[in-house]
DNA sequence: TTGCTTTGTGTTGGATACAATAATTGAATA
DNA sequence: TATTCAATTATTGTATCCAACACAAAGCAA
């Protein structure tokens, strides 16, 4: 849908990984002036990137106000992890009706590399962790399914940055194993709890006491994720 | 989420309007010059609306070829006819825990709006019939699926305009009716019936025979396959 | 013809420039 | 000291401009 071959591509992606990885937390506001230095482009550039990330919602987006990350409320919050609940149980019940075999090889790959940063690097730890229930969507075959729960999970990883105390606790290796299990042996109705389970702990982790959090410098977090350029 | 008061904002309804009732059919170029003019903007404020459009899967943006109303494959059809199918049953099972009796109301005075234009003003009749659905979703209380609904029904507009021979037979306006009773009298069995076999029957229409409607645009199609293709 | 290069025209990608709006500062007054 | 309001500054909204690219037609070779 977004093609990568424009010079705003890369804004966007940098801007939104940095927002689903939590350096650049709810409310911060996003200057075009700052951004567009940073990268190295003009703000007509970054503004197109915003404009994206806005219609995405991660980026909330006033009319002469500018840009800043997006702070969902409490209520958007359930409405948002109920939404979730809704897609994933979809996907779920599609999987179940699929070849099992190729489908858990793919998603025991994926648990291993987990399994690997797990307690080392806390940053990929919760990328994988997301990345998993995107993956799960991907393999149904639908596109527009999968880029729903993509675009759902990020805005999940929104609401942990506002409301969540312990990012890293976000998703349980373990549950996703048991989940491979379920789907391993083609067992739909256990496959569905787990997956409910499964979200409703991240849910309550998330807005079990909810707190507020703070701003941080945003073109010093930003020039972390500026792509490398190689230039011959 | 899109705040209405920039100068990109109309041009925006306008195409996305345009698009929906199929005044603008799949495949047509969009530049950003003649649509700037006949808004009586810059092509830097058209293109703002383009970008949102593509983002949301009505428009086709392609670097350095522009934009085009989006032309779903047969394939993106029935995916996206699955997910509407998923979306409405959610709506469904929402509405029927909740009190009927606001809901049943509003609903009725939306399908008096109906019948009231049915045969008259066709396209009038396809939007309310449209907004129907919408208004379903949003009964629900959920900004997101509400969101979501819209989305998806909008580009159920373009399959049908892409692949579907009449388009006033959209959506039969006794079901919609049929759905209210369900949901008056509190069947959440019957209801989740209604609306699946409404859907199921705009589908029908929409893709039964695809044939058709796809050799009216072989040539359009053809003409875009410029170099070394071998003829039929 | 057929295939390949070239040139010309139109359109887009992106930067810059200027206008409009919001945010901030600071001095004057109570 | 607190408050108001005007002036300044910062940031966004939008238009315009130039370079880059795509597509089409014309020329050229075989």
């Amino acid at each position: 849908m977004y093609k990568s071959s424009t010079r705003s591509f890369p804004v966007y992606d940098s801007l939104r990984q940095a927002i689903i990885e939590q350096a650049l937390k709810p409310g911060v506001k996003l200057p075009e002036d700052s951004i567009g230095e940073t990268f190295g482009v003009s703000r007509t550039t970054v503004r197109n990137a915003l404009v994206r990330l806005d219609a995405e919602g991660l980026v909330d987006l006033q009319p002469n106000r500018g840009a800043s990350v997006a702070e969902p409320t409490i209520e958007e919050a359930y409405d948002i992890f109920e939404m979730r609940q809704c897609l994933e149980r979809e996907v779920i019940q599609r999987l179940c009706k699929m070849d099992p075999k190729p489908i858990v090889k793919t998603l025991k790959a994926h648990l291993k590399e987990e399994e690997k940063y797990l307690g080392k690097d806390s940053t990929r730890s919760i990328r994988l962790a997301g990345e998993f229930h995107i993956l799960l969507a991907e393999l149904t075959g639908s596109k527009i399914l999968a880029n729903y729960v993509n675009e759902i999970v990020s805005r999940c990883s929104l609401i942990l940055a506002r409301f969540a105390q312990v990012h890293s606790a976000e998703c349980g290796v373990e549950e996703h194993a048991e989940l491979i299990a379920a789907l391993a042996e083609g067992d739909a109705e256990r496959a569905n709890a787990c997956m409910h389970s499964h979200l409703h702990g991240v849910q309550d982790r998330a807005l079990l006491n909810p707190e507020d959090a703070q701003s941080d410098n945003v073109a010093a977090i930003l020039s972390r994720y500026r792509p490398t350029k190689t230039k011959p």
